[in-house]
DNA sequence: TGCGCGATTGACGTTTACGTCAACGTCAGG
DNA sequence: CCTGACGTTGACGTAAACGTCAATCGCGCA
C-alpha cells in the first residue's frame, strides 16, 4: 500500500451507498434528479463522498417525520447558502430558518401529544387487564 | 328555547366540520371510505358529533408529522379495542402499543436532531453576519 | 313553484415518491 | 472472447391522498 491510512473508505458507488443506507439506487438517482444531492462522476458513473452521505442521512431523517422532498431540498440547500457573503441573502435565510424552526416545533408538539394519547390508551389497557382478575 | 343550555353546538354537517378543521369535504368523505371515521346519518346526510371531531383532530395531528392513513387508522381503532373484555386481545393491543411508542420516539429523535441542525445553520448565519462588519 | 344552497355518490384526474423494465455500456474473471 | 455483475439513461407503472367534475337530490324561501 502506498499511503499509510487507507483503512476507512471515503468514496462509494450508488449500489454501495444504497445498500449502506437501506434505500434503492432508484431513490438515489431520483433525489439527484430532484436536486437534493449532486454526487461526483467517474466518467459516467456516480461517485458519492462523505458530504453526500451526510446529506443523505439528513434527507432520510427528514422523511421519517413527514417532510416532503421540496421541504427537505430547501433545508439542505441552506447549508450552502449559510456561507454566503451577501448580507441581504444571509438575512433572508435567517428569517426563513426562523419560520422553519417554528414549523418543526409545531410538529414536535403534535408528535408529543400523540405519544401521550398512545400512552394513555396503553394505561387503559393495563387497567382493564387488572380488572379482569 | 326549550332547553336551558343550547349555546354550544354538538352536531355538524360535512361542510361545517370541514370548515372548522381546515380541510375539504372530500377529505372527510375519503377518511370515512378508508374507515378512519364513521359519522352518523340524518337520512342520507352525514352528521358529525364531538367524538368524530376529536377523532379528526387526532388524525390531522398524526398526519402533520408523517403518519400514513393506515398507521393512523390502526391507532384510532385502538381507542375502541381498549375497552375489550378479552384478555388475549388486550394483551396483543398492549404489545402493539409498545411497538408504536418506540416508533414514535424514534421519529421524535429524528425531529429533534433536524431541529438542532437547523438551529446550527442559523447560528452560522448569525456569525457570518457579524463577520461582515 | 321555482331558485339556489348544500348535501349525496361515482368517476376520473393529479401530485408525490418512487418501482420496474428495457436497452445499452463497461470492466474483471474464467 | 464471452459471460455476469454493476453502472447508465429513458420511459412507463403504481400506491397514497386527495382534487375536480358531473349528475342528482332535498330543503327553506320569495
Amino acid at each position: 500500500m502506498s499511503g499509510a491510512t487507507k483503512d476507512t473508505k471515503d468514496r462509494w458507488t450508488v449500489g454501495q451507498l444504497a445498500g449502506d443506507l437501506g434505500v434503492t439506487t432508484r431513490t438515489l438517482r431520483f433525489y439527484e434528479a430532484e436536486g437534493l444531492i449532486s454526487p461526483g462522476r467517474n466518467g459516467t458513473s456516480r461517485v458519492y463522498d462523505h458530504r453526500d452521505r451526510a446529506r443523505m442521512r439528513l434527507i432520510l431523517r427528514g422523511k421519517r417525520f413527514g417532510m416532503s422532498l421540496p421541504e427537505i431540498r430547501e433545508i439542505v440547500g441552506m447549508y450552502d447558502g449559510a456561507a454566503s457573503s451577501e448580507r441581504r441573502q444571509l438575512q433572508t435565510l435567517l428569517d426563513r430558518l426562523g419560520e422553519i424552526t417554528l414549523d418543526l416545533q409545531a410538529r414536535q408538539r403534535d408528535l408529543a401529544r400523540t405519544l401521550t394519547e398512545v400512552t394513555d390508551v396503553a394505561g387503559q389497557c393495563r387497567r382493564r387487564l387488572d380488572e379482569l382478575d
